[in-house]
DNA sequence: GAGGAATGAGAAA
DNA sequence: TTCTCCTTCCTCA
C-alpha cells in the first residue's frame, strides 16, 4: 500500500534484518514458485527506487517486489508464525546449524534452520517477513533491474537530480496533478503526496505542466524529500505542519489531523475554511484539493 | 455477510 | 479511458 517513503522504509528495515547472512525463503501456498532461486543464499543488500524493491542476492539475481495498491508486509521476531491468509512469499533469517535440519537434505536448503525445533537457534535472533497481495514478486537480472531504474524518473528519496523530471513537466500539456502520478516523471510519489505536495505549494492540480512556474516545481521537489523521509508516523503518512493541526492532548497525531486535503472532501480547508473538493478518476484516482488555496490564478 | 474503498500500474480497447 | 489484477479492512445491514 505504501508510496515511495514506505518502500524505502521497508528496504532499510529488511536490509538491517537480513543483509550479510543467508536467508530462507518460500512461497508456501504456491503463489511464488521461484523461491528456490534465493532460498539459503546470502542477501547482499536491499535496493529501493520509487515504489520498487530489489532484494539483491548477487550473482545476477534480484528479487523484485512491487506492492501495488493492496500489497503489504508483515514482519516480526520470534518463531515463524503459521501460514494464514493469502501469503505470496515469506523470508526469514537462517541460523546455521551443525547438522542438516532435514537428514539428507542438500547443503543449500538443509543446513539452515529457523523453526525446525533442532534447538540450535536463539529465538530472539529470528526475524521474518511475510508478503501478501503484491503486484509483482519475481526474479530479476541486474540488467532488468537497470532497465527499470532507467525508466523511472528522479526519486526524491534517492538524492537524484530532478532536472530530467522538470524537463518532462515543462514540455507537457498534461495537468500537473496527473504528471505527479507518473513514475517516469518523478518516482515514488503516489496519491497522498500528489494531493499534499500540491496543496503545500498552493498549486492547482489542473494547471498544465508547461504552465507551472519553475519556482513552484523546485518548491515541490525540495518539499518532497524531507516530507517523504519524515512521512511515516505509525505506518501513516503525515503532511500537516504542527501549526496547522488542532492542539490535542498527548504527542500522538490523530489520523484526522494528518493531511491538508487528502480524503478531507467536504471538510473545511485548514487554511481558509473552504470545503475541500474531491474529483474521482483524476489520473485514475481520487483527487482532493482546496479550490481557493489552490486556485489556478494562484500560480506564480 | 455483503459491498466498497485503498498509499498502483499494466494491458486492453 | 476502462478493465483487471489482488488482499485487507472498514462500514453498513
Amino acid at each position: 500500500m505504501p508510496e515511495g517513503n514506505g518502500i524505502h522504509r521497508w528496504a532499510a528495515r529488511h536490509e538491517a534484518a537480513f543483509a550479510g547472512k543467508p536467508v530462507r525463503m518460500d512461497g508456501p501456498q504456491g503463489r511464488f514458485t521461484d523461491s528456490d532461486v534465493f532460498d539459503g543464499r546470502k542477501l547482499e543488500r536491499v535496493l529501493a527506487v520509487g515504489k520498487h524493491l530489489g532484494y539483491d542476492f548477487g550473482k545476477d539475481r534480484i528479487l523484485h517486489v512491487h506492492l501495488g495498491l493492496q500489497g503489504d508486509f508483515t514482519e516480526g521476531s520470534g518463531p515463524l508464525p503459521a501460514v494464514r491468509g493469502a501469503l505470496r512469499m515469506r523470508m526469514w533469517s537462517a541460523a546455521k546449524v551443525k547438522q542438516p535440519a532435514v537428514p539428507g537434505a542438500s547443503k543449500r536448503h538443509g543446513w539452515y534452520s529457523s523453526d525446525d525445533g533442532t534447538g540450535h537457534l536463539d529465538p530472539e535472533q529470528v526475524a521474518w517477513v511475510e508478503l501478501r497481495g503484491p503486484t509483482d514478486c519475481s526474479v530479476y537480472t541486474n540488467e532488468k533491474w537497470q532497465q527499470l531504474t532507467e525508466r523511472l524518473g528522479p526519486d526524491p528519496l534517492n538524492q537524484d537530480d530532478p532536472e530530467r523530471g522538470f524537463a518532462k513537466v515543462r514540455k507537457s500539456k498534461k495537468a500537473i496533478g496527473q504528471l505527479l502520478m507518473e513514475q517516469d516523471v518523478f518516482a515514488g510519489i503516489g496519491n497522498i503526496y500528489r494531493a499534499e505536495l500540491l496543496f503545500r505549494a498552493r498549486q492547482s492540480p489542473f494547471t498544465a505542466g508547461k504552465d507551472v512556474s519553475d519556482a513552484v516545481l523546485r518548491k515541490m521537489w525540495k518539499d518532497a524529500g524531507p516530507l517523504m523521509q519524515a512521512g511515516m508516523v505509525d505506518r501513516r503518512i503525515v503532511t500537516t505542519l504542527a501549526k496547522d493541526r488542532p492542539r490535542r492532548g498527548g504527542g500522538v497525531i490523530a489520523a484526522e489531523d494528518a493531511h491538508y486535503v487528502y480524503r478531507r472532501n467536504g471538510l473545511p480547508c485548514r487554511i481558509c475554511g473552504t470545503k475541500v473538493m474531491k474529483m474521482e478518476g483524476f489520473a485514475g484516482r481520487n483527487l482532493f484539493w482546496c479550490p481557493v488555496c489552490q486556485a489556478e490564478e494562484n500560480k506564480a
